[in-house]
DNA sequence: CGGTACATTGAGAAATTTCAAAGTTGGTGG
DNA sequence: CCACCAACTTTGAAATTTCTCAATGTACCG
């Protein structure tokens, strides 16, 4: 179940707003209308996305965008899996933030000029580029457009303190628990969860780069949550086991 | 040195804006209206802050807001320093950032409502509660404040970028070298830098819990800074021996 | 059917934590 | 001005977590 219904409402950060009809806009087919942040756009103001709107197609393990050049727009992921990260001149590199589909990739990311993260496409991934003077002016010309941003943004701010929490008071186990549960979650609001089982198209060496800790010791730590039946990872999908456990180990206590 | 001069610049996020006169309204003995948020409010829309706006006193170790309770407002730290912090129920607690003078105490905190984090004044501190609301409305109001309102965003989002980097993929030395060099630029801005020694009044448990770490290790780590001639950290100050080596070991490589 | 990239396991090393004790500092009252 | 107390800092030693290096096993792709 990837779709609601026309006229059903959907939630971001919170903010509960209606679902546009499909009105001829070149964003019609995008199945993840309902679920972005360019459908809040469009509702706000019209005919968006403009003839300036540039939609793109990035390979599996493939930059969509390399730190400090100058960047494109605002980008949205419409379909597949991406990854925010910092890559250090040491060859270890940190991933920010797993962007799903439908997700703004960054709310911080609505000036001009170059970010100090790339972001990396995880499968194939189908993205669109907005301009970033004319997001700024729907978000700053309708009050109900700003109100949405500024949830968003909170929400956005709220998971890096999360995350910084883990990464300073939480050991490997439970941070990588928090990841699972973290995708989980987010895919049970997408209605992507079928038979205790969701996609996780993650490496070893990802989820490792995402939690701070080596691929070596994300295998072991997996390796426990498998034989202590709380959920199995590999193959690009998580089965879960013991979901309540599996809550308890992610969870901040 | 404190202050600059009247129509002297600051800058904010990379924004520069000009620093306002005098004009009669409540903030202007404030020492640092030309560093922080409110004097851009001022400068877009006159005579702020309004009779809704709080001027109160926290003394040292105490707390200035709890996780959860409803917030009283946009907090502005005026004079002394705070930490936002998030409390475990197992007793371990993480900074997520250290508040210093002139620093609106979060952007994204913009909203009503509690939020997940905790602020606690460090020193004994003054700050300024300004109604969510009319700050709302005077960032979205002028094109001018949103934009320095996105910047000081973006800002913020990279700093918690940065510091998950840290986190997540440099060792204790390297981090609290980082803490330590964060501190001394935004000093150094400041004017806050005699003999090269600036204040941090954190104790060795703060320093623990703003870099992740326990307080036996920060107290090993800043004595291998001191033994190494690099820092001294002690006492409520910074003593800075060899700049540029711990510009080389507090930064990203 | 290779072959290449990815996952898993083992063993020893390094970083960090924990527990515990001793040294310092700063403030307060006599 | 001094003694004392409480909180903070420093140091030591052992335990734990995580990393590194290296080898072996497994899955996917042409």
């Amino acid at each position: 179940m990837l779709l609601n219904k026309d006229n059903a409402s959907s939630e971001i950060a919170g903010f509960t707003y209606k679902v546009a009809k499909p009105s001829g806009a070149p964003c019609d087919d995008c199945t993840l209308r309902h679920a972005n942040f360019c459908d809040a756009l469009c509702d706000g103001a019209g005919e968006w996305p403009t003839p300036k709107w540039r939609r793109r197609v990035t390979p599996a393990r493939q930059n969509i965008y390399r730190a400090g050049e100058p960047s494109q727009g605002v980008l949205v992921v419409c379909d597949g899996w991406a990854v925010r990260f910092v890559q250090l001149p040491n060859g270890k590199r940190q991933i920010l933030s797993v962007v799903m589909p439908g997700d703004l990739v960054s709310s911080s990311s609505l000036l001009e000029g170059g970010f100090e993260f790339s972001i990396q496409a995880v499968t194939k991934v189908r993205y669109c580029t907005l301009p970033f003077a004319e997001v700024r002016s729907r978000i700053c010309d309708s009050r109900e457009m700003f109100d949405l941003w500024l949830r968003l943004s909170a929400a956005e701010h709220r998971d890096a303190d999360r995350r910084l929490v883990d990464f300073g008071q939480r050991p490997a186990l439970e941070r990588v628990a928090a990841l699972v549960v973290y995708v989980m979650l987010r895919s049970e609001d997408r209605g992507d969860v079928d038979d205790d089982a969701f996609p996780l198209p993650l490496s070893r060496q990802q989820i490792a780069d995402c939690t701070g800790i080596t691929p070596v010791h994300a295998c072991r730590v997996l390796g426990t949550l498998r034989k202590d039946c709380i959920c199995d990872v590999g193959h690009g999908i998580v089965r879960i086991i013991d979901r309540a456990e599996l809550l308890r180990i992610g969870t901040v206590k």
